[in-house]
DNA sequence: ACCTGAACACCGTTCAAGT
DNA sequence: ACCTGAACACCGTTCAAGT
């Protein structure tokens, strides 16, 4: 429900971006285009400084856009996390493809985790913040995080049939897992390595 | 230093409780000591319908008191928490010596991680608020569970020493990586038992 | 159309006024 | 002393007014 019914952008494709806002005030889609990605830039500047749960009005003010502006952009605070998250997860998809085809299937999945709680810990706050979506999938995170259900699920049953990891965990479960891993390593940075090591531990079978 | 230093409370021992205060407005020892109790078995209340992370006048509503009351008693939301969370750390304590006399080391410390697991999940959000506090000895949690470090490290360095569990944790990595599988739980509550079987696993020597 | 920021709702915490 | 609750600070979200 989330895509227009219509989707087509023909009229306003050659139009130039610097062009300034016609006299009656409107302003043209490179405008919209270009202050989504200040909100980004903005967001992920804030985040790395304060936490991911920085206050949306701190990332409005970074952007130079009022508070309004970012809920023109992002439904919720929810949402501008996810938007900030789309290229972690769209990578962490290409490289599951990749570690699939040049790993047995263990070490691939050991891999991949280890990569998937590093870039939840990206940012200070930001595995809290997804944490409570991952199981939603009406939530913006959840909702990003469905293509990624899938992939990590090949890889997790590749390494059950093997008999590599243990049978009991689903895919929901081992993301949800590996995120409260990542919350540990947010807690105590110096043993990231320790924690990781007990999460693929923790994955084998008894 | 949480305890008074005199203990004492003879002279008001047998005072009936439903005696008003007296007429200069003075209120006895006793009605202080029951408005705790009444805040502490409001907030059992509210955390179990709303959760630890319910708002602090929720609490004083149910117990029929005002805000200012709370905090009079306890100084901060984490305080309260702490309060209500003391009963369990010191059956956490008592369980472990008791443990340590009837198990080898290896099960002594899963049955005790079990239930300190079981005990982060009797509200939700109580594992969320703990998390963060776990590691810092000035938070009034973080300050509740010295003693309880002290034995579940007891524990801890019983198994590492006849290797059954990794050497590579500490007590506090323990602690946090119970807290974070809390947190699972909370997610996945019908996935309890493989989320307790994987922080077993994982602390095991690789 | 899109942007702005004042306004509203909510919640933790404080403190002047009451007893 | 202790209790009360209005007041303040903070933050997410909305919406009437501007362009």
């Amino acid at each position: 429900m989330r895509e227009s019914p219509e989707g087509r952008l023909v009229a306003y494709q050659d139009r130039t971006p610097s062009q300034d806002p016609a006299p009656g005030g409107r302003r043209d889609r490179a405008d919209v285009r270009r202050n989504r990605e200040l909100l980004l830039a903005a967001a992920r500047a804030v985040y790395a400084e304060e936490g991911a749960d920085a206050p949306l009005k701190a990332v409005a003010a970074r952007a130079g856009l009022g508070v309004g502006t970012v809920y023109r952009h992002f439904a919720t605070q929810d949402a501008l996390v996810e938007a900030v998250l789309v290229d972690h997860l769209a990578a962490l998809d290409g490289l599951a493809t990749h570690l699939r085809c040049t790993h047995e299937p263990h070490d691939a999945l050991a891999a991949w985790l280890q990569e998937f709680v590093r870039r939840l810990t990206e940012y200070r706050g930001l595995a809290g913040v997804v944490l409570p979506q991952m199981k939603d999938p009406h939530s913006p995170v959840g909702q990003a995080c469905q293509r990624l259900r899938e992939v990590a699920g090949e890889m997790l049953v590749d390494a059950q049939r093997d008999g590599s990891v243990r049978s009991d965990v689903d895919v929901l479960l081992m993301l949800t897992l590996a995120n409260a891993v990542a919350l540990v390593v947010e807690q105590r940075p110096h043993q990231a390595g320790s924690a990781l090591s007990f999460m693929v531990s923790g994955l084998r079978p008894e």
